[in-house]
RNA sequence: GGUCCGGUAGCUCAGUUGGAUAGAGCAACAGAUUUCUAAUCUGUCGGCCAUAGGUUCGAAUCCUAUCCGGAUCACCA
């Protein structure tokens, strides 16, 4: 039972013999440094039942309190605020409960008996992962291991787009000028030699409409005319007819795209329990438009396309069917959903996708409510804002992608030349050294993009992003080092860790509050899908135990059986830290 | 133009269901070291919470309007 709930279940006896009611409204915060107590109780919602001033009602049941309850040392009231402390003991048993549990604010997967889909991910495969894509498959992967730990049985599914007229851009492109060109011929990753010849297409596509242009044919005619692009149509064509040699030609492309992803994927720690493929899923959802039809809920227009009137919802009409019958992204993604929940059942289904699809997403819920389908609200789009590069935006159409191998192979430099500049990781052998300048660099980028609220905009700036003060990914791997450092020590010494009956000094109760708050966080951050709140605690958590650290010694510390206690707080620390940056995503080493 | 999202210190960001004097980090400045790993710690400086009204014991937080920035409104995905 953590805090909040053992003191709020004492005032609720408290305001049953005070007031004489039950439920009443009760308010706790975390009591300001700059007071006196453990845990405040807001006395204004109070005053209503006793018809007093604040003051008076928070003096009143702390008074009650001091007298009823044991763990209650004492209480002060300050303009309404009742700040309430806990006895010593009380603290003392919070440790000992921590430590008792082996896998401590972490539910073991599958015992809320809830079934969640993360689909996140989802790249083209026309190109290379960029920074994007980054903030997306980390977002993914931290919110599906958050559910995890909350008990669900999470299934983690990553929707690749591998048809459609982009692919054959990057196709007709290495038929005109690839020469047989291969990754092994040119010793590059698959997914960087499709995404070359996106690039030479596009160099063509646009020469092409200046040409034209310069003929006097207008741009939009140009856009339509020109000879690359209309080649590019007429293999889609021939794709979706099964066309032999167009087939082979993207199933090889497509395989050198993979072999690059699974890389980066890799590199970036993220995975999937499964992988859709759009090709085998583009022609769902047809049936649920002509069952929508029967039923009234969409219409049909003169040319045959299929739509939907949302204007009463404060939407616009949206198309569902193209006049010729073929599918569009809201038929594909009404019929993937569908099929998801007749084969899993899921409680929830999270979308990871940029907020340029907000709408989409917003019209897809609705499409399934109006359709009947309960499960329309289980839909949670997790979407996320742009990331921003210091010299500007980072969009694919303005040329100045970021990419995610570039990216990471740069962080991982950037974590090697500094370890060097300060000297450190001298002792220790070259390969380890690898695997932590690779854990410094992925942990720094890893935190500084999850540490923020995901909906915002955000700024990376690679420069500053490693930098080993402050709120970094670095500075909780540093302190968790140190952490196992001392207990490596301790161990050699055959000291072994315990809560024992030592009253903690105030420095440690400070520490077993924040520890006991981590069930509590990792609840919250899983309702709210957030990371962010799993990284902002993670770090004060740190910050305090570095303060603590400072200034107390531990190894040095004579009274045996007070060592062996602050022993077991910073165990138990070490612990929390290294799960909570498993959560999202992030190794944590036992030295560097 | 309609809809959605954002605007908090010079910079990057926190800020719980409305709660006490709005917080961190970076940068700047001033300190602390014979270390249990100083990749650390302490202190100072820094604010019209975009603006104006409203709701109430109480507003960065809720409501309305306005300003600024972004996204979106395709027989693309």
């Amino acid at each position: 039972m953590n805090t909040e709930q053992f003191i709020s279940q004492k005032v609720a006896e408290c305001a049953k013999a005070l007031y004489n009611t039950e439920g009443a409204p009760l308010q706790f915060q975390k009591t300001r440094k700059e007071f006196e107590g453990d845990i405040t109780l807001v006395a204004f919602p109070l005053t209503k039942l006793s018809r007093k001033s604040p003051e008076q009602t928070g003096t009143e049941v702390g008074e009650w309190l001091k007298a009823n309850v044991p763990q209650v040392e004492a209480f002060n009231v300050v303009k309404g605020f009742l700040n309430i402390k806990l006895t010593k003991d009380f603290w003392l048993q919070q440790l000992s409960e921590i430590v008792s549990d082996k896998s401590f604010g972490v539910q073991q997967k599958g015992t809320s008996g809830k079934t969640v889909m993360v689909e996140y991910s989802s790249p083209n495969t026309n190109k290379p992962l960029h920074l994007g894509h980054i903030r997306n498959n980390l977002l993914g992967y931290s919110v599906a291991q958050i559910l995890e730990a909350n008990g669900h049985n999470v299934i983690k599914v990553n929707l690749v787009n591998d048809r459609g007229i982009h692919i054959c851009k990057s196709m007709l492109a290495w038929k005109k000028f690839g020469n047989g060109e291969t990754p092994q011929l040119a010793g590059k990753k698959g997914d960087h030699l499709v995404g070359d010849y996106y690039v030479k297409f596009d160099k063509l596509y646009k020469q092409q409409i200046s040409e034209l242009m310069a003929t006097g044919v207008s741009e939009d005619d140009a856009k339509k005319q020109a000879p690359a692009i209309i080649e590019a149509q007429d293999m889609l064509l021939k794709w979706e007819q099964g066309d032999k040699e167009v087939v082979d030609l993207w199933k090889t492309m497509n395989g050198w795209v993979y072999e690059g992803f699974d890389v980066t994927y890799k590199q970036l720690g993220v995975s999937f329990d499964k992988i859709y493929y759009e090709s085998n899923t583009y022609l769902l959802g047809k049936e649920i438009v002509n069952d929508g039809l029967k039923k009234g809920v969409f219409f049909k227009k003169e040319d045959g396309s299929v739509w939907i009137d949302l204007t009463a919802d404060g939407l616009d009409q949206k198309l569902l069917l193209r006049s010729d019958g073929t599918s569009v992204y809201m038929t594909q993604d009404l019929g993937t959903a569908h099929q998801r929940f007749e084969e899993y059942k899921f409680g929830e289904l999270i979308y990871v996708v940029g907020n340029e699809q907000n709408y989409h997403f917003q019209v897809l819920k609705l499409v399934l409510k109006k359709l009947g389908y309960d499960w329309s609200d289980y839909i949670y789009h997790l979407s996320y804002g742009m990331v921003e590069l210091p010299e500007g935006k980072m969009k694919s159409r303005e040329g100045t992608v970021v990419d995610a191998d570039d990216l990471m192979e740069g962080m991982i430099t950037t974590a090697r030349e500094t370890s060097q500049e300060l000297g450190k990781l001298a002792g220790i052998p070259q390969d380890e050294q690898q695997q932590l300048f690779r854990m410094i660099g992925l942990g720094a980028l890893k935190y500084f993009i999850l540490k923020v609220d995901p909906k915002k905009t955000m700024l990376f700036d690679p420069k500053e992003s490693i930098d080993f003060n402050g709120n970094t990914g670095p500075f909780l791997q540093y302190t968790h080092a140190r952490i196992r450092s001392v207990l490596r020590k301790a161990q050699e010494q055959n000291l072994q860790p315990t809560t024992g009956t030592a009253v903690p000094g105030e420095r440690e109760v400070e520490l077993v509050k924040n520890l006991a708050d981590f069930p509590q966080v990792v609840a919250q951050a899983g309702a709210e899908h957030s990371p962010a709140l799993i990284a902002n605690y993670v770090y004060e958590l740190t910050k305090e135990f570095n303060t603590y650290y400072h200034d107390v010694s531990i190894l040095k510390e004579e009274n045996t059986e007070i060592k062996l206690q602050r022993l077991e707080l910073l165990q138990q620390i070490g612990n929390v830290i290294k799960t909570a940056t498993g959560l999202l995503g992030i190794e944590v080493p036992e030295r560097m």
